[in-house]
DNA sequence: TATCATATAAAACAATCGTTGCATCGATCT
DNA sequence: AGATCGATGCAACGATTGTTTTATATGATA
């Protein structure tokens, strides 16, 4: 599991992201990973450590060398002993925020209130009922032809998180957005074999909903993502999940949605693993070949 | 040196414990040492700790299976685990128990692990040193004459979601996004008493840093939504707020950036609670006299 | 005291560890 | 194009790991 660990008073960390600019890229890439599970570090052994930063075990023995020192073991001791003598930092570093400012700290409560609250909705997603409701979704979502996703306003970032990670395994999706008012244009080949993805939480944007009606219409499976056991859309869905969207703040909040469409995306991308890995490794080569992604700050173009 | 620390309500330890009356000297040697340095046992190996706790390395390992256990990997592990869970409480209890089942039961089993693995992280996200990044970002933010969004490919989720929300507030943001390779057009009338906020995780798209170094050399402020503390974008930004991205599936998480969005957004709310409730009644007269949303199925329209 | 059962130490074992040398690859420069 | 150099993957190495086996020591019982 993936902890970043961000405050450690640690020369070693320092050291490292000093230098990570001259490193070679599978250096880097094993850097990379001792930065962001310090913890796994000092857990487990270099070559496992190595497995799962992606790179060789004599990468990270070389990254040692590189960083001046004598070996890998230097690497991990250090490690173990910011673990060792971690004082527990929580309460001692929520201690000097005490002396402040007042606005600081108000908002500093504000956010920590917000993020807790967050984690702890996204954990009462993980019990049985809710996996339950995920697992049905998913297995509909999987027998459908097509799978149009459709997310009016602030759903629109749920929707087009879960169709950009499924255009990554494939073409199934079809995301149901566009200008000009032609939002539903995509249902126009849309049948009985297809599937809809609605996302939609209070208040209701009504053209989701006249979609949803339209698409039950016309035959399709309807499946919701919403936030409310009284929702509109459960009474014409097939699946409805429910997240919550409260939020210690003015707005309402998606996060919990957002976990959700991941978690369908996980679930479909599961039900083979060795398609989905080999899509992967397609969509890959071809953003390589676009020249898509970068791993530092580009010179400009003319 | 040795200090009992670590006030986990532990299964094991309580095992252990129960036992101790029943164990030889020298198990219970070996057993006491456990007790009273449980972070060592996750930290070296077998034979330095049996070195330490002055007994057999093979005491260890019988000690292990006195306690009904297969080997002392086994009380490896769990000590290991401990100190993964530490700081989060929560989410580490319901961690403990899995079954083995069929594919069904696999599902599910992925889809608590993905959400209890994004729930720890956005709890992570709530350590002071993240809520000072995010506090300070905040405050660049409020400071801005206008705010650039800016995300790509996956980040755009995180990109809308920002923008969405602060449309609600008012009309000082502008969002980075456009067909037909628009996308960096709104810059053109950017500058130094501007703000772009830029969401990036690896791999990196080679526009988002193109345009941020752009922005940069335009000689706007640069807050950053990145997952590492050696992302390109961490260079280029005066603030940088690093979210982790890793799941349990095949895919990056946007979760916990989403959260970080949500929780700027919360923040700059905050700096003016009437001014921000306000513009949201505003925004809300505006979106009835729309018609724009519905708490019931419409009947369809023609 | 002789015998036996158990607890402990010592040694042998395969597996895995971190490391190193070598071959290969791809980029850069004559 | 050919040469050169660093980066990288691979395979083998000796060292060390956790475990198992064997031998020794210990202590109780008859």
């Amino acid at each position: 599991m993936g902890a970043i660990q961000m405050l450690q008073n640690d020369a070693m960390r320092e050291h490292i992201i000093s230098r990570f600019d001259e490193m070679s890229p599978q250096l880097q890439q094993a850097a990379r990973y001792l930065l962001e599970h310090p913890r796994e570090v000092a857990l487990v052994s270099m070559r496992e450590l190595s497995r799962n930063a992606g790179v060789q075990p004599s990468t990270m023995t070389r990254l040692a060398k590189f960083l001046g020192l004598s070996g890998y073991e230097d690497i991990r001791a250090h490690h173990a002993e910011a673990i060792r003598f971690r004082t527990d930092g929580f309460a001692a570093r929520a201690m000097q925020h005490t002396s402040e400012g007042e606005q600081d700290v108000a908002g500093a409560q504000l956010s920590r209130r917000m993020l807790q609250g967050l984690a702890a909705q996204i954990a009462q997603l993980s019990e049985p009922a809710s996996l339950d409701r995920l697992s049905a979704a998913a297995e509909q979502l999987a027998h459908a032809r097509k799978i149009f996703v459709l997310g009016l306003r602030s759903c629109h970032s749920v929707a087009w998180q879960f169709h950009y990670v499924m255009t990554l395994l494939g073409d199934k999706t079809i995301h149901l957005d566009g200008p000009a008012d032609t939002v539903g244009d995509g249902l126009i080949r849309a049948g009985a074999e297809d599937v809809l993805l609605v996302i939609s939480i209070n208040p209701y944007a009504l053209h989701s909903l006249e979609l949803a009606q339209l698409a039950r219409e016309k035959g399709l499976g309807i499946v919701a993502i919403t936030d409310s056991e009284v929702s509109p859309l459960v009474g014409i869905a097939d699946q409805a999940i429910l997240c919550s969207t409260e939020s210690q703040s003015f707005f309402h909040t998606l996060t919990p949605a957002l976990a959700i469409s991941e978690v369908l995306c996980g679930l479909l991308a599961n039900k083979d693993r060795t398609a989905a890995l080999e899509a992967l490794q397609r969509a890959d080569r071809h953003l390589l070949s676009l020249n898509t992604y970068a791993s530092a700050i580009p010179r400009r173009r003319i």
